[in-house]
DNA sequence: TCTGGGGTCCTAGGACCC
DNA sequence: TCTGGGGTCCTAGGACCC
């Protein structure tokens, strides 16, 4: 197996930070990105700016200046609890247009260093430097892991020539490694961990600190005496097999030990396209009726634009309610063709939602569409089988 | 102080077919 | 008439990630 050259590179508090360009009077203070449309903040036309004193209603941090972050306010948070940490903190509406436009720019500067570039959403990016590492053998330093911290390195400058914006990048063989690697020097620095540097800088740390031990494996893994990456590599595969299931036992074996030989993905297909909204009040199935019917119409309504503007259709409709409880269900109808109809899908989901039941309020309502194929492929395929 | 919106992947049971 | 195993699709829920 070649030796392999991975980056991550995550953006620095991205949207807080492209607020910034916009509002560069704001930079120092702890700024805060999220809430509801409107709420508490039609201001800044008068050069004042909505604050997060008394705020009340739904809504978390998107994210967070690290200003803001050093009282205690990260994203995911409610905002309610923000405001009693940071009332001074300034609130601003999220512009996601703003973010997608910018997010665009930063991976095409990278793209043009180095082209194997894997999405990870908006803010984040694999690439494999690999190819850009042994193409500079001859005229670079002799350690190949300088030569990619020299690429990370002309990188960021990209990045913030196009943005304005400042990233931290993690490099090492893996893309499991280099996540872990990326967060170590945050903001704006690079991080190296080579194979020998698994045992001293990531046996160390925390299990959660892996990307995809989450909050309930964290908390199982606690109460079976695990606490760090190191105490996990010491346990045995059977072990952990028997505690956390074929797949995933075995999985923590190897990313215990810093194994991951997940390749850079440059392209895939989307599995399914959804929309759903959080009300501002929790709703009444039978007294608030209309207003729901309305809203489900809307989101099969705005389902069916996104698949017609990215070109797919799909098969098999579903629909998300959360209620007063934050309990969650999920029904879905595999229907005959694939559809993007909004029609079609309305008609399918209100299937779904006879199947569930309507007994107390609501505070989420959503509808997907899966089993994705693009129209036009899908017809030629059935002709070609026509005349076969 | 209750917890957004967009996704992916995995598990597990039952239907159905060979 | 009973037995059985494998493969695939459908559905529901849950963990996790950004």
């Amino acid at each position: 197996m070649v030796p392999r050259y991975i980056a991550h590179l995550d953006m620095d508090a991205f949207y807080a930070s492209v607020e910034l360009l916009r509002y560069p009077q704001l930079k120092g203070r702890p700024v805060v990105v999220g809430g509801r449309r409107r709420s508490a903040q039609e201001s800044a036309d008068d050069g004042t700016f909505a604050t997060l004193r008394g705020y009340t209603g739904r809504g978390v941090v998107t994210t967070s200046t690290y200003e803001a972050r050093a009282l205690g306010v990260f994203s995911a948070m409610g905002l309610m609890k923000a405001a009693k940490l940071a009332p001074d903190a300034i609130l601003l509406p999220a512009d996601f247009d703003a973010y997608r436009k910018y997010s665009g720019l930063f991976k095409a500067a990278v793209r043009e260093i180095a082209p194997q570039v894997e999405d990870r959403g908006i803010d984040e990016i694999y690439i494999d430097l690999s190819e850009g590492v042994a193409a500079s053998a001859a005229e670079g330093a002799p350690d190949p892991w300088a030569r990619a911290r020299a690429l990370a390195l002309d990188i960021q400058r990209a990045v913030r020539e196009a943005t304005g914006l400042s990233c931290s990048i993690g490099i090492t063989p893996n893309k499991l490694l280099s996540k872990i690697a990326s967060e170590l020097n945050k903001p704006g620095g690079i991080s190296v961990i080579r194979p020998d540097d698994v045992r001293g800088v990531v046996w160390p740390m925390a299990v959660r600190k892996i990307n995809g031990i989450g909050p309930k494996a964290n908390a199982k893994l606690e109460k079976l005496g695990v606490r760090t990456i190191g105490e996990l590599a010491q346990k045995d595969a059977g072990w952990l097999v028997e505690q956390f299931g074929r797949s995933y036992g075995a999985w923590m074996y190897r990313v215990a030990r810093g194994e991951d030989d997940r390749p850079v993905v440059t392209w895939s297909e989307p599995k399914s396209i959804s929309r759903e909204t959080t009300f501002e009040d929790d709703l009444h199935p039978v007294r608030d009726r209309p207003r729901l019917s309305k809203i489900f119409t809307d989101l099969c309504l705005r389902v069916a634009g996104d698949l017609e503007r990215k070109g797919y259709a799909g098969k098999t409709i579903g629909i998300k309610i959360r209620y007063d409880n934050f309990h969650t269900v999920t029904r879905d109808l595999t229907i005959d063709r694939p559809t993007q109809d909004a029609k079609t899908i309305r008609r399918a989901a209100g299937e779904c939602l006879k199947r569930v039941p309507l007994d107390r309020r609501i505070r989420l309502l959503g509808v997907r569409v899966g089993t994705l194929s693009r129209p036009g492929l899908a017809q030629e395929v059935s002709d070609r089988s026509l005349f076969d």
